[in-house]
DNA sequence: CGAACCCATCGATCAATTTCGATGCATTCT
DNA sequence: AGAATGCATCGAAATTGATCGATGGGTTCG
């Protein structure tokens, strides 16, 4: 027995729930939680990872920072890579709902989607309210 | 010339700036931003890296939920993982400064950190304030 | 002290991601 | 029609990341 360690908080009023063998009686479980719905983590996942980048970060934010729709050409005039990477950073942030893009003769212009700033904000969805 | 697409907007009042030839004089440029500090970005991206995964964001959750500092032993056994996995996961939740540890006797425990909602919420900052 | 236990780290393996040259499609100019 | 331009896609190379068995340090029990 661990005895000597016991914890005097909720769900480990005695111990940790693993230590079955030396788990006395009466310790409450960890708190359940419902898992995420699958359709919402991947959409959570794929927003995080278009994120989880220091260019498309900098993408992001000059689009953000322009009064109207950004020329693709013009984001690969600002960094120092190939215009494919940045044709595949801006399909990522497109795909992860974060951009929109429409054509004009042939040019391709990037914008903020509507629901940008929602998919922003969705990241302190993850902490329960209290 | 491209004279057939001009377009009505602030920085392309002609044409993108990228098509130097074909562009008259008078074409206000991108909009300029500062770069984020290497810092800043830096901790962002390690923030996002940290979400970018289906059981880490998992992870969170489940320790958020919990009144208390959450037991190593029982986050391993709410997922089928292998014990090094976790303790990996939990270690990158741990760097990104999302989740704090505490040892008593022979466990560890987990919770969130105190500015983890500080974190979660640094998503909103990316967008300039309109 | 030896056995049991928790958990972090290491090393290896396999999968995913980043990057870029080459290519192709669409559009526009001459 | 032919040439030029913008950009998405493809394929390959290199880097990064996820996963797990093995190991080791630290703690407690007997």
């Amino acid at each position: 027995m661990h005895s000597r360690h016991r914890i005097e908080i909720c769900q480990y009023v005695f111990m940790p729930a693993r230590a079955a063998r030396t788990r006395p009686e009466g310790c409450c479980p960890l708190q359940p939680i419902r898992p995420l719905a699958a359709r919402q983590r991947e959409r959570l996942v794929r927003v995080f990872k278009a994120l989880a980048d220091p260019t498309r970060l900098e993408i992001l934010r000059l689009v953000a920072a322009q009064p109207a729709p950004t020329c693709v050409c013009d984001v690969v005039d600002h960094f120092d890579l190939a215009q494919p990477t940045i044709s595949h950073h801006l399909k990522v942030l497109r795909e992860a709902g974060l951009l929109q893009t429409s054509k004009l003769g042939i040019w391709s212009f990037y914008a903020l989607a509507p629901d940008a700033e929602d998919l922003l904000a969705r990241g302190s969805e993850l902490l329960p309210t209290r």
